[in-house]
DNA sequence: GATGAATGAGGGTTCATTCAT
DNA sequence: AATGAATGAACCCTCATTCAT
């Protein structure tokens, strides 16, 4: 017991995790607190017995860690193949930004990430340890976002003079902000459709190379 | 009772109540979660009896939010003061990389604020309607930014070509991610020395007007 | 907090923890085993409020050792006190069988001392831990039985030849086992009245001097 | 289901619950308390499947408790059979504080019968109503001893004025003491070695015939 | 007969809040 | 105003028992 990680393939979370995850992420989204989603919650939406939870994971906290984490995992993997699909730096950027504007659960999934990386909260600390695990490494936004821009300096539609940590940095950071303002009005008192295109005019007109 | 709301002037806040909120402060900056303080953890710290709390609050969730928007408030209000003493931008970016990299408090007070935007807990929910409040929005990142960034149109450093939310939008973000990769190595996996001169010369290339 | 020991002088015994000790008492008296015993049981009987019990003790497990210990402390202090009271020691024999045969209550201590010394039980390691202070040293059967004992060879009413811990042994294996054939009739199979002058016989017969 | 009682011949218990009875004992002497033994630590040690366990048994306690009264009848039996072996009374009386000094599992079965007679709990009721069985009667301590007994006097080697019920107590009672004292060194504060000799000529002395 | 995944009743413990002093 | 002993609702977790396979 207590055998599940939330690292596990998709295809190889038994079918009662997978409603747990569910049931968890759900919470989430409609606005409950970690700290606040119960067992018998959690079971209930899950349609299982309050103690088969406990055949799965040993404690509370593992239950809502392993989910966070999965979710996170799969939202950054999902990103990444859709980046990996697009033609160019350009379209990658746009697709990012329509994402944040658009898909509300990724969005909270990012933030996740944001608050598990600066946050002393037991989930968190939990969470920053399985997303250290090797089995992550590929779901990390640095990674997801390092790869769309070694592409792109490939390309040669990157400028090469920039280390590409900082790349990842720009791109993050404007990401992150432009998910503020949309989340709340209250950030940079700008509406987030006129903020649109200074974000996107801001991170290409730093990243991309000059040619000529 | 129940009369304190966490936005009273420093010099108008009771003394049992300015040992609780430092009590508070304290234990967040020793790593523990905003959850997991107790009520009994405050009062012993500040040195006064459990039921006094209840004299000038009506729950824990009150002590805490206040605790921690008293803090945000007054973090940013000398942030404010030290930025304003500044003879131009550069300086002011400088001091501002300084404060993030040097002083851990102030990246916490920011930490917080951003959690407070971000996040649907009960705490957060609570200490976001504080900072709604009229008396606390001087304090805000974007009035205290706004007010360096106006202030560096008015001197002509800065562009007049780009909307000062959106110039907001760039600092605000920029600071937010360097804080997290000084926070967590685990972030961008780029050493936050090397970094810094990045993100000086990022926010000043996008900003400084160009003369001439 | 969790400060009450059940060594403490009855004196200084906070009345909720005697009206505690009393429930846990009462539930042995009337059959109830150890470890069926639950702190909603004993706070309800005690007339006080389920989280009162843990401002005195840390665990369930203490409370019902404590009540135990003192209990059991309080019976070989009252015993003691009685034979020391006696004038010979054929008298005091006498009280302890005629104790062993009508104070039930007072058999079901000197078994609990007996089964604490020679069980595993989580309560019973914890309750000989606690037999093992000094503060108890006094009322170890060994000692009160010890005391009459040596009284007797002062007074030249017993053998001077056979060590103090065998005689020890000697009172305390008789009256262990003729309580418990005053307990269960299927023990030796012989009727406790007519067992009696049997055991007081042979304990003299052991321990008593020869004169000239 | 629900057939097994405790009390079949060796030879008739099936291979499941005696492997079951084998997992229980072995628990027992390393220390475990019969109310911490859980069905599926029962089920792993005996490598069967926790379902099986209720093929044979109703409840868990039954099963515990069967384990115990089938160990104590065999201990009684072995004992029984070694004794009767034995060609006088002396050597027997030695045989039996060899068991209690060198045996520690034979001793756990003999406390465990103590308890099984002086205590409430569940399974001791349990264990006391199956020993109460008639299949149980010639195990019984009573009848063990007695026939040694009473052997002894056929032979002329003990007294014919004492009951035989109140030489069987003498006999229990010293051997029982005498068991204490080697469980715990606390309990008359003299060493076992110094006391077998006392207790040796304790029991001789007063069961012995005296010739002449 | 044998299994072990699933169950849910039940109990220990915590801690915000109250209120008599 | 200040206190802290007392409270009990709430919640996590365990584990004996069941039952479909």
């Amino acid at each position: 017991m207590g055998r599940i990680t939330g690292l596990e393939e998709i295809g190889h979370v038994p079918p009662k995790v997978r409603q747990m995850y569910g049931a968890v992420i759900e919470l989430l989204e409609e606005g409950m607190d970690m700290e606040d989603i119960r067992v018998s919650t959690i079971t209930e939406r899950a349609g299982i017995g309050k103690g088969t939870a406990y055949e799965y994971f040993d404690t509370k906290d593992e239950i809502v860690a392993c989910a966070v984490v999965s979710q996170i995992r799969w939202m950054f993997g999902w990103l990444g193949e859709q980046l990996e699909a697009k033609a160019d730096f350009g379209e990658q950027l746009s697709f990012l930004l329509d994402v944040v504007e658009k898909k509300g659960h990724c969005s909270h999934s990012f933030l996740r990430f944001v608050h598990a990386m600066t946050s002393n909260s037991e989930f968190n600390r939990m969470i920053r340890e399985k997303m250290n695990a090797e089995e992550f490494a590929a779901y990390r936004p640095a990674n997801v976002f390092g790869r769309i821009l070694r592409q792109g300096v490939e390309r040669g539609a990157i400028r090469r003079d920039l280390p590409i940590e900082y790349m990842i940095h720009c791109v993050f950071s404007h990401l992150l902000s432009y998910m503020m303002e949309i989340a709340t009005k209250d950030c940079f008192r700008m509406d987030a459709q006129s903020l649109r295109p200074f974000v996107y005019r801001g991170i290409m007109g730093e990243l991309v190379a000059v040619h000529g």
